[in-house]
DNA sequence: CATATATTTCGAGGAAACTGGAAATATGGA
DNA sequence: TCCATATTTCCAGTTTCCTCGAAATATATG
């Protein structure tokens, strides 16, 4: 992942009514949610919610598919792996990440 | 790690001069560097790097000691690991991580 | 085709962030 | 003490972000 994209992506997750949108898909899953049941749940008008969902579709983080009159929106996970990917690179570039607790094994724990 | 503090960090990086700056400040490692050191190395003007490493100190991100006329700049790298700990098990909060390649051993890697 | 629902786009107001020059503060040295 | 250097704070201008009502668009159904 290029340096832009980093910073598109972390800009996108840095606003808690976006962050909340995207937990909200991470752990819907494969299902995806609708915007109806987004703003429900979250307390959110809808025209501020779909300003939201643009931003992360815009990151990469979020994908929108039509299901008749309803759009269904799902979590990318791999573009959260591309982060974590660079985040956890470029931490331990270098050689500095020995002196505090190794990261791995988090996310793995589901498994 | 609360979520106002998630925010703050990736909010805090989400920036392409302060991402830069932490990168500078992640490989110099506990020699740390001044901020006249950094702007030269950036070409930042020296009240822009001051209002950046600000919000970077705010984050929780670095931390200045005074030597002399100097200050020294360091990164924090717990307070890295910790996102990276909160965002790993945020996103495999429920089971979708397994669906994609898993993350563990890109930090032990200069280990 | 008409109507209802789901969702987005438009637009405006207000808040917050970024930039950089100029002035202020802190420290060391002559 | 006085000067030079390092760094920050102050300030203003500009830009970008957030919110949300109202209007527009897309789709389904009768």
């Amino acid at each position: 992942m290029e340096e832009s994209n980093v910073i598109a992506v972390l800009a996108a997750l840095a606003q808690s009514s976006r962050l909340r949108v995207f937990r909200q898909l991470v752990v819907a899953g494969a299902g995806g949610l609708t915007p109806g049941l987004m703003a429900a749940e979250l307390g959110l008008p809808a025209a501020t919610l779909s300003f939201h969902l643009k931003a992360l579709v815009q990151a990469g983080l979020i994908m929108p598919t039509r299901d008749g009159r309803h759009l269904v929106y799902r979590a990318d996970y791999a573009r959260m792996q591309a982060l974590l990917a660079f985040l956890t690179d470029n931490c331990c570039h270098g050689e500095p990440c020995m002196a505090v607790e190794p990261l791995a094994g988090n996310c793995r724990r589901a498994a």
